[in-house]
This record gives structure tokens, C-alpha cells and sequence, in this order.
DNA sequence: GACACTATAACGCGGCGTGAGCGTCC
DNA sequence: AGGACGCTCACGCCGCGTTATAGTGT
């Protein structure tokens, strides 16, 4: 049985994260003394937090993490972090894209040798016809 | 001059959005009615907000828009998100083959084929040679 | 008694969304 | 006078980090 912060130092995780695991649901301590309040922790939350890490290291939400351990199904949630990250990296991308695109035009004197001007007109009636 | 609902339709931007960037000083109202407290804008701010999007679409945050405005120098700033982005993408893409080496490993029924045991030794006295 | 360790509670972050509870315009 | 519009708080989100203050262990 290990206190918070030598468990703390084997896996690696900081003592703020795994009393929020805790507090969380996700990883509660094997025994908490109930004057001190104090956690304590063994091999098994080792393993546990293991598992939580390689969930937390693929993007998964807390939550997520928490239906996982709960139902033990994992394999509508890895599909839809999939689709998440797919989206993600095409927007990475195009993003990518647009600031490359900004640099370019700056390097080539493309961009703002041009002036928008806006004026504003007075009042007057327009005609238009909607399609 | 609009009112924030009609500029907010003009610009495609909620009404929230607007009073957040006028609070956050990246875009001001034209004139504040100094007694009901209403937001006045104009077609100059339709220009900057759309200058703001444009921003906000290569991803960068308000702090750093806020400074693109005040010193007019965005170049340091965008390499700086393109670096950025690159590591995301990066990253994404790691998450992604992993996702994928637990889908296909769970398919071919390779995965939790086995177990981990874990267990705990009396204490005893280890002899161990640092590298 | 000193010092490392632990506890809870509360606030901060970013970029708004979502109310609550008011005043204003037409 | 009613409904659409506007205003200012203030809290919620997420995954912790960061104090502040106080109790525990050796």
C-alpha cells in the first residue's frame, strides 16, 4: 500500500491528477482511512491507472474513460474518437493551408497592396428581386 | 448604424460572441449610447470582425488576434501556430494509429487474449547493478 | 520541534453558451 | 401594452494547476 505521493512517483502522475481520478470515479484509492482522510494505493490502481493513461494518450474524455470501465465496451467509442480525430486533422490541415497561403502572398507582396474602401450610401430605395 | 441583433445577423456572429470580443478590446462597438448602454456598430466593424474570423480560423486565440491588432505584425505569430498545428496534426495522427492497433488487434482476437498477474513479494533484499 | 507529507476548499484557464432578472424600442 | 430587443451579472464547461490553510507522520 502506497501513500499519494509515492504513488504519485511510480506512475508518474501528478498527486492533483489522481485525486481528480478519485473524485472523478475513475480510480479510487484501494483504501482510504477514514480519520485522516488519507489514500492509499496498490498494485492494482497501478495497473488500473495504466489503462486509464493509454485512454487519456488516444484523446479520450474522462467521462468516456469512465463508461469504458463501467460497461467495458469500448468499440463505439474508439470508432467515434476515430471520426473526431479524422475531422480534427483535415481542419488541422486546411488551417495549415490558409496560414501558408497568408505567408506566401506576404513574401510575394501579394497581399495588402490593396485597400478596401467602404462607403456608406444614403438612404434610397432598392428594388431586387429574390431568386 | 446596427444594433448588435442586426449586426450579429450581418456577420453570422452571436450576439454573445460580439459583446465577449468588445469586452476582450478586439472589437469595440463604434458608439456606445452612454445611457441604455446599447452597442452601435458599423460597416468599419464588419470589416475588422471579418478580419477577426479569419483569424480565429487559422486558430489563433483572442490574446494573440489582440496583438496582430495593436502592433500590426502577425508574421511572428503565425509561424509560431504553424509550428503549433504541425505538432497537433502530429500528435492526431499518432492518436489515430493507435486507435487503430487496438480496433484491428481486437478483430483478430489478439488482444486480452492474456493476462497480467500482478503480484506482491514479501519484503526481501535486492542486489541491482546501475547502468 | 522541524519538516515532509497529506487533506479540503476555492479560484484560474479559454471562448464563449446559457440562463436570470432587469430596462428599451416600436 | 405586449413582444422583440437590449443590458449586466453570474455560472457552466474540462482537466487539471495553483495557491491557501490546516492537520499528520517521523
Amino acid at each position: 500500500m502506497y501513500r499519494i505521493g509515492e504513488f504519485s512517483k511510480l506512475s508518474k502522475t501528478t498527486i492533483k491528477t489522481l485525486r481528480y481520478y478519485a473524485e472523478a470515479g475513475i480510480l479510487e484509492p484501494e483504501y482510504i482511512d477514514e480519520f485522516t482522510g488519507y489514500r492509499f494505493y496498490s498494485t492494482k490502481q497501478l495497473v488500473e491507472l495504466h489503462k486509464i493513461q493509454a485512454y487519456r494518450q488516444i484523446g479520450l474524455s474522462i467521462n468516456e474513460i469512465k463508461l469504458i470501465l463501467k460497461y467495458g465496451d469500448d468499440e463505439n467509442i474508439l470508432l467515434k474518437r476515430k471520426t473526431e480525430l479524422e475531422m480534427e486533422i483535415a481542419n488541422s490541415i486546411d488551417q495549415l493551408s490558409r496560414i501558408e497561403f497568408i505567408i506566401s502572398n506576404k513574401q510575394e507582396g501579394l497581399f495588402m497592396n490593396y485597400e478596401a474602401r467602404i462607403k456608406e450610401l444614403p438612404h434610397c430605395i432598392v428594388y431586387s428581386k429574390k431568386l
